[in-house]
DNA sequence: TGTACATCAGTGAACGCGCGTTCACTGATGTAC
DNA sequence: TGTACATCAGTGAACGCGCGTTCACTGATGTAC
């Protein structure tokens, strides 16, 4: 779950009595923001949903900011394993551009199209937060799968007609990048019709490597 | 300034000292928000900086979330005047589509280039918010502009080679929307290299129409 | 040009509510011998 | 196999702080005659 003693915690649990009644804080907790955000999401209401009480709640967590401290790690925990399986070292060698925008836009889709309550919490609290914590650990998942992106795709540079292929392929990637975080995050919001999810994929890397103007892609024919 | 008589306010200012006081309130609140968000902004802090009182402050707006409103209002106004200016109903006609697609990513960036504090706090604000004012607000913009543009484009069909110019244009704008938007009022905070304007501006209009497959840009030469 | 009155505008101390946090206590689990 | 003790885990009523909001009051501006 969580790494060896966090500072965000009073301490580990040690029984699984104690393990078991915080993963079902977490639970509730994720739960509640999926309808609400973490400002007005409340401590009682949360251990209500739990069937645990406020002070044991309080034996786990320093404060009501570590729950969320909690829930990022447990996600980015997530984030990670889904990182290693699908990106082994040698995923991407030798594959065109196309094959790698795709694969990175289909990770990109996996990763944001769940727990979306918790995401946006994070995402909100990445913005709204001093305390720098939240902030770079959202960070810390775009320098993990960026550069893997990067170098792969400069690995074809020779396929990319865009005169500055570097610039192309960091701004190329945050526009599929914020994309699809808004659109999954933050569309179901506004009420507008949803795209398929294997159109918006399909969509957003095309878009993607339209803009680096891939050679392969030029006499390639759409639908 | 702000319409008839917004609900949001007790009385509209009827002599010049409050018409003043007011203004004053509102500018030191987007002075604020500058470098704080709207829920950690106090009344206090904004009346002291305003150099008036709490007394004159709910002497105008109805509770704190009014404040917001008259800011959001106060944008608004200044949105749709450059909205009419710039986008005079046939500027667009006759032009071709690449043309078009820079004007409104210039207008884009206009739009978001300024007031980026209260910015931040209205996009924070449509997120957070049962309220749905504000979000409606923020769709305001959108719906304004968006028809306008996809008439203009689609007008240039024929330049279009995406099989689906509808879907493209749509989502490409939305690209070229939310990576405006998330690069001008959120990257300063995390410390990124930010990009030169004229890069930005002309980088994602060319990934617009690259996206869309403008026949004309087929044979353009880019930087 | 002055007087009386109504309304507008502003003041800031005091209030009060909500929710995060504490704390004195009980019960459960593990360990030593 | 049982007893004693230490630590872990959980309970929930009570506390208290911060900040939005109220309110009784003073002063400024406008208007009628």
């Amino acid at each position: 779950m969580s790494a060896s003693s966090p500072e965000y915690l009073i301490q580990q649990p040690q029984q699984n009595r104690s393990r078991a009644t915080m993963e079902q804080i977490l639970d509730a907790a994720a739960e509640i923001l999926e309808i609400k955000n973490f400002e007005t999401l409340t401590i009682s209401e949360v251990v209500e949903k739990a069937g645990t009480s406020v002070g044991a709640f309080y034996g786990r967590f320093r404060d009501k900011e570590a729950l969320l401290h909690a829930l990022d790690a447990r996600f980015f925990a997530d984030f990670e394993q889904g990182f290693f399986q699908l990106l082994a070292p040698s995923r991407w060698q030798g594959k065109s551009a196309a094959y790698i925008i795709q694969d990175a836009c289909r990770f990109l889709f996996a990763v944001y199209n769940r727990q979306k309550g918790v995401l946006r919490s994070l995402n909100l609290k990445a913005r709204l937060e001093n305390d720098p914590a939240f902030r770079k650990r959202e960070q810390r998942a775009w320098d993990e799968l960026f550069p893997l992106l990067q170098a792969a795709l400069l690995a074809c540079k020779d396929e990319i007609r865009h005169p500055n292929p570097p610039l192309a392929i960091r701004l190329g990637f945050q526009q599929m990048f914020f994309s699809m975080r808004e659109i999954l995050l933050w569309e179901p919001l506004r009420g507008s019709a949803p795209y398929d999810s294997e159109v918006l994929i399909k969509e957003l890397s095309r878009a993607f490597f339209a803009y680096l103007r891939l050679a392969s892609e030029e006499n390639a024919n759409g639908e």
